[in-house]
Order: structure tokens, then sequence, then C-alpha cells
DNA sequence: CTGTAATCTTTATGA
DNA sequence: TCATAAAGATTACAG
């Protein structure tokens, strides 16, 4: 075997982690830094995140887990999640849904693109770990396999992000808009030309517009957001007879 | 919801999960077939191989998990293992190392490339499969990431909110870009208007416009928004001397 | 993530 | 044409 140290680099916080690895100074050793986007470093490409269980599950419903993820993947081209202790118990004991947390799990594997590896515990983990570390650092022979491109977020999709913070509006509608005016000064713009179009009565009946060609988009949309955007609307009550 | 059925592909020989998915012909149905080189076929790219406990370990050590795994990858585009009840009997039951095991499972998932998802049981199996039936057959590709916002915000923090959507900023830095310029829509005039400087060998040295006042904003933050919200931008070659 | 409720847009229908 | 109802699509929310 070789007597090649093994290097590794730890987040602050991973104290259990830490401890474990101070009994196998002779094999690994470890820094202890701040990361932003890890738990642990073992190369420039690789990267681990470790989520035990509990976490694991309530992370998937506010959305945390899927930011983290998606940073690692970004920032490393070998992300792996470390998932330790996905038992009986946080299956039963979060009020989740068995299919949402196996949905997310598959999500996270083979939609993202990440290395899953599951760990009974600390223990377990701390193996996987040296393994994983062994073969970056030692055991340099084998070349992985090409896996799916790392697609990171496209600019395209970092648009619909920001228009996804408009109201009433989520991923289908953001995706149109910004595929028809490509950039979110544009979608801005063509909100700010739209008008509300209404009845003699003055009820509401409809826009007219840059946004009618578009399906989906109707005059509450338009109202709510042009007053969010650029503030109070100046009351729309002339006659419209143009046209 | 979407009443379009799935269908599959399972190995004749996989009786157990046959039976399952007999239980739920309204939402998914298979067809077997006797298949070389993986359990379940859900489409042309995405083929399925599952692997109990005992019968993953005792394939690591007789090499037969490795010609496998090869196998399918050389055949499918996403190729996963499903890893069903790897549990505590399993790790203390067989003579073999439990380094060894995670060796083996790190090298499938990390090195191989190979989506590993693991599962208690045949009926968590079963739901993995449907899962991933789903994905692949009727949800259409959702945006890696979308976010939601609670529908009840006041107007300020609906502002800052669309803001956040912006690169490299958070609920501080938003905050203040919308308390010194009111709406989301002045704030992307104010970032269209603010102008990056540059040393003589055109390094970008700081900015000048409406943002210069503000604490936090560099050129980065700067340059990475504009073309996220304007697209690119022409060279910024001409001096500014209005306001 | 999933599944359901709430909301909005659009189409259909009658006054 | 307007007003209302029903149908269809998407988003919001809870677990």
């Amino acid at each position: 075997m070789s007597n090649k140290l093994l290097h590794i680099i730890i987040d602050h916080r991973e104290h259990k982690l830490k401890e474990f690895f101070d009994q196998r100074k002779d094999i690994i050793q470890y820094e202890s830094k701040q990361l932003d986007i890890a738990d642990v470093i073992v190369s420039n490409t690789v990267a681990i995140e470790r989520k035990e269980g509990f976490d694991f599950v309530s992370s998937i419903m506010d959305n945390r887990l899927f930011e983290q993820l998606l940073r690692l993947k970004e920032t490393y081209a070998n992300p792996i999640l470390i998932l330790e202790g996905l038992n009986d118990e946080v299956f039963e004991n979060t009020g989740m849904k068995i299919s949402s947390i196996y949905g997310a799990l598959s999500f996270v594997s083979y939609k993202l693109g990440i290395s899953v590896i599951p760990t009974r515990n600390l223990e377990d983990t701390a193996i996987v770990i040296e393994r994983i570390a062994y073969r970056e650092q030692i055991k340099d022979d084998m070349p992985l396999l090409s896996r799916r491109a790392p697609k990171e977020m496209s600019k395209k999709d970092r648009r619909s992000f920001i228009i996804e913070g408009l109201i009433d509006i989520g991923p289908k509608k953001a995706k149109a808009l910004i595929e028809k005016f490509k950039t979110p000064h544009n979608v801005f713009k063509a909100i700010k030309k739209t008008e509300i179009l209404y009845t003699r009565t003055n009820n509401p009946k409809g826009i007219r517009g840059p946004l009618e060609t578009l399906k989906g988009f109707g005059w509450s949309f338009i109202k709510k957001n042009q007053e969010i955007l650029f503030g109070h609307k100046k009351n729309p009550q002339k006659k419209i007879n143009e046209i």
C-alpha cells in the first residue's frame, strides 16, 4: 500500500467528521476551512455534500436542497452527495410523502446527475470519503467515464428566474415571456406598454399591447405587476376608441 | 392531473416487481419481456438495474456487478442502479469488509457515472421506477431552479424579491437598491446607466453612475447583470459627462 | 418533491 | 356587447 498521505478540506462546522479523521492522521489529513458550497473538498473537481436523513427531507421542502446541489454542480465537475442515515425513522417521522422523498432523490441522482452515495452513519461516511480521496489522489488509474455534461444554469434560465419574481407567474409563463422578449428588461418594457381594456361600465375586459399575443396573460396579471414594477399607474380612465 | 398512462418494460423474471405494478394498472402499464442488459426499461435512454443488498455484495466479489453495469452504461445513456435494502443485515452477514463495499459503491456512483438510488424494499423500488417513468414520459423538462414567493408580501418586499433574482445579490443588497430606486424598473435603469471604468490596460477598475454611491456594488456585479438584463452591452467606451 | 387548492385566463352561452 | 358560467391552464400552498 502506498504511504502517501491523503489530503482533504473539511468545512469548519463539520466537527463530528473532523473527530473521525483525527483518529486516522497517519492515513488522511484534513484542513479545516470555511467552505461555502460543499462540506468536503477532495480535489479540484470532486466535492462532497453530506446530508443527514432528516435534514435531507426538510431541505427538500424549502428548496434548500436543490439550491445547494445546483451550486455544487456548477462549481465542481464531480459533485457527490453522501446521504447519511436515510432510514425508516426518517421516512416515517416527517410529514412528507414517501413518493415525494423518492421523487427528490431520483431527481438529484438521475436528472441533476449528482453522484449519490448512501451510508448508514457518520462512520460509514468517513469511510466513503476516504475511499474517494484515495481514488482521486493515489490510485489514479481510471479516468472517470463520461457522464452527462454538467449543464449549468443557462442565461435563459437565469433570466426566467428573475421574471419568476413577478406576481402570478411561475416557470411556465416566465419561460414564455423570456422566449418572446429575450431579456428581463424587455419583459418589463412590454408589461409597461400593455394596457388594460375596459368595458363601458369600467370593468376590466382584456389587454392590448405586446402581451396580447401570448396566452395566459390577462388584465389581472398586468395590473398587479405594473404596480409592483413601476409604482401606481395613473387612472386608466380614458376611453379606448382608437383602432 | 394528467391521465396519460406510463409505459415500461420489465424483465420477465422480475415477478415480484410485476405484482406491484399489477395493482397500479390505471397509472402505469408494463410489458414483460426477456431483457438481457437491464431489469426495467423506461425509455430509449433510461434503463434500470435493480439489485438487492446481498446480491449487490456478492456480485461485487465475483465481478458480475461491474460487467453488468458496464454493459448497461454502454447501451443506455442514462443507466440507473436501484440499490434495494442495503442495510445492517447485509453489511454484517457477508464476509466482505465494509470499506470494500463502500469502495465499490463509490466506484459505481462517481467513477462509472451511474445514477445510484437507494431504496428500503421492493415497494419503494416500485415508487422510484414510477417517478422516473413519470419524469421521463410526462413531465416536460422543468427549469433547474424555480422560486416561489409567498403571495402575501408587501409591495416593498415583493420589489426586493424581484431584485433578488439578479446575480450576486441577496436580501440585503436587494433591499438597499429598492430603498434608493423605489421600483424594480428603476433599479434596472440604474444598472443600465452605470458604467464600468477601465485602466489603460483595459482591466476593470470601478464603476461610475447611479450605483457608485451605494456600497457593495462593483464592476463585477454590473458586468454580470447587465448581460443578463439587457443582453450583451456594446463596448462602453464613450465618456459620460451627463449628471 | 408531490398532490391539492386557489387563482387566473379563455371559451362558451345567454341576455 | 356585456356579464356570467364553465372549462382549461398555471400557480400557490401544505406536508
